[in-house]
DNA sequence: ATGCATGAGTT
DNA sequence: ACTCATGCATA
């Protein structure tokens, strides 16, 4: 199962390379065309998920073995290279909690990272954190959302994953949030579904984005189509975006799989 | 470890 | 207005 999905996601980064093929010149061999196209994809070597996966398990127990913490190694990647990364985005990375993509862009940063940490014996300074975080208060303080209300809007996202402004904005007003909070937490719970690995076996899955349907809150009659998401009645060579949740069993039992690493 | 938020890039 | 990559703040 696993390797069908792998297999499927490369198939897709394939697609690129295909389409670049070399193009038949109509008009005879007057010049040789020897400029082929390259990989023009970013992803040179897609990894399959189960190579990501293993490389996650990997770098987690060796960061660890070597003593380093998760902020550690995202402030080395910035001394190392340039552009630095936050613990949450490692954090992330070691629990395959981000895109396929992202993790593939990721991978070989941290690669050489694990690398350089292994060999090098004064790696301390690189993961000396000097970072005088003037964050001009600009961030919005963090709402809390209640959650017996979070229960509401997930139930409300089974309906419809993706509802249009208008629906948003009567959402909004049935709980009493802000519409921006609701639209941000909409776009967030749509980003979490699309995670490598998906937190529980989720059921509906199989249905998911079906973003056809549409809430219509007794009262308010809401012109359902307005919108323009008129689902192509045939799509083209494109894929399903979602594959089902059990690629990572572990994602099954976050308490025995997850959490071996206190200490 | 995770929830809500931001910002750049798309559609 | 949406998606995606990312992170501050917080549980």
């Amino acid at each position: 199962m696993l390797g069908f999905v792998a297999r499927f996601l490369r198939a897709c980064w394939g697609l690129g390379k295909t389409l670049l093929a070399p193009t038949p010149s109509p008009h005879g061999p007057h010049r040789p065309e020897v400029a082929v196209a390259v990989c023009l994809c970013p992803c040179q070597d897609a990894p399959t998920s189960e190579e990501l996966e293993q490389f996650a398990k990997d770098l987690k127990h060796k960061r660890i073995m070597l003593g380093f913490t998760q902020a550690d190694v995202g402030l080395a990647l910035g001394t190392l290279y340039g552009k630095m990364f936050s613990q949450t985005t490692i954090c992330r990375f070691e629990a395959l909690q981000l895109s396929f993509k992202n993790m593939c862009k990721l991978k070989p940063l941290l690669q050489r990272w694990l690398n350089e940490a292994e060999n090098t014996d004064n790696m301390q300074e690189m993961c000396n954190a000097e970072q005088v975080l003037a964050q001009a208060r600009k961030r919005k303080r963090r709402t809390s959302i209640e959650t017996n209300v979070k229960g509401t809007l997930e139930s409300f996202f089974r309906k419809c994953v993706k509802p249009s402004p208008q629906e948003i904005s009567q959402i909004a007003e049935d709980l009493n949030l802000d519409k921006d909070v609701v639209r941000v937490w909409f776009c967030n719970r749509r980003q979490k579904g699309k995670r490598l690995l998906l937190p529980f076996g989720n059921e509906a899955e199989g249905v998911m984005y079906d973003m056809n349907q549409s809430l219509v809150p007794p009262g308010l009659p809401i012109p359902v189509t307005s919108q323009g998401y008129s689902l192509a009645p045939s799509p083209p060579v494109y894929m399903p975006p979602f594959h089902k949740a059990e690629m990572f069993p572990q994602a099954l039992q976050p308490g025995l799989s997850m959490s071996n690493s206190n200490h």
